[in-house]
DNA sequence: CTTGACAATGGAAAAAAATGGATTATTTTG
DNA sequence: CAAAATAATCCATTTTTTTCCATTGTCAAG
């Protein structure tokens, strides 16, 4: 069962903050209590995943914790998991408030339509235009395995010109 | 036994949904007691599928899941199935609503008449000039299949010329 | 230490949208 | 042609979303 799914777009207030649609609420609320960590991903948007969620993933190894004294590649490892996240709990109206730096670093302003994305282990907040993309970039990929699936159906009568057109 | 078949051609009402036909909802309540995700396809359209036939198509890879952390791709995968599916179920009237993001993904318009096509493990919901031009393509391909198939039965015999006209 | 400005927070009212039911219209069937 | 079944429309209710405002907290200047 996908405990988070679907896409709405919905508008971030004045003061930074937007509001989840009711399912979204629901799960948080079911799997922790509301506990979230709010992590800025690579792809410059933000994941917001149940406590519980986000420490199984991202919980670094013992081993990364005993080198960060001497290791350069643990501390930076520790710094980018730790610089880039934020815990917080849903408050009673299920809003969340994204901090000024976390709002620049994703491209969210406020007063302005941004993009909830349900990921099955939680939601990503996404600049409208960004998401866009990322959509194209995931719909291209499907259209062109689609295509290339056709024209070997072709092929199997040994034709001489597998591609249309 | 053909599960789902059938084209309809039926209207979205203002508020965005649709009242499946009773052969379509008698299926759903049959398979999942109308448990379905809705999910949007790189054509542009909007597959339902009963609850268990989806859970069996995409059932997630654990994998996936641990390395969300780590792996781009694993992050893109979860957002193509979670952001791009929603799971509801059929109202006692047999009634499906079309979320505005989706509505949005597919092209169908509030008000406007679209197209109910049975899929044999589900039905899909099409716009209008959108199926017409898929059935288009469907068309051309099992054309030119059909055409390479005659001239590889001309092959058999060693035909130097195995290309009509 | 107090005051004032600013930002963050929480709550609630107003607006908008979704939902469910029932009625009306249309099509199919006998 | 009439009856039944199906499809479409309408409307009242509920829920959700958005906006607004009061309160709280923080920081800096006096």
């Amino acid at each position: 069962m996908l405990t988070f799914c679907g896409l709405d777009y919905c508008i971030m207030d004045g003061n930074g903050r937007i509001r989840l649609n009711t399912r979204f609420i629901e799960a948080f609320l079911a799997q922790d209590g509301g506990a979230f960590a709010m992590h800025c991903l690579p792809e410059g948007a933000l994941a917001l995943y149940p406590e519980s969620t986000f420490q199984s993933i991202f919980r670094p190894e013992p081993a990364m914790l005993a080198n960060a004294a001497e290791s350069f590649r643990a501390r930076r490892m520790l710094r980018r998991i730790g610089g880039r996240t934020r815990e917080d709990v849903l408050t009673k109206q299920g809003r969340v408030s994204v901090p000024p730096a976390f709002r620049e670093f994703a491209a969210l302003t406020p007063g302005k339509e941004i993009c909830v994305v349900g990921v099955e282990i939680g939601v990503e907040l996404w600049n409208v235009e960004r998401y866009e993309a990322e959509q194209a970039a995931i719909t291209a990929h499907e259209l062109e395995r689609g295509r290339l699936e056709m024209a070997s159906d072709l092929q199997s009568f040994g034709s001489n010109k597998g591609e249309e057109k």
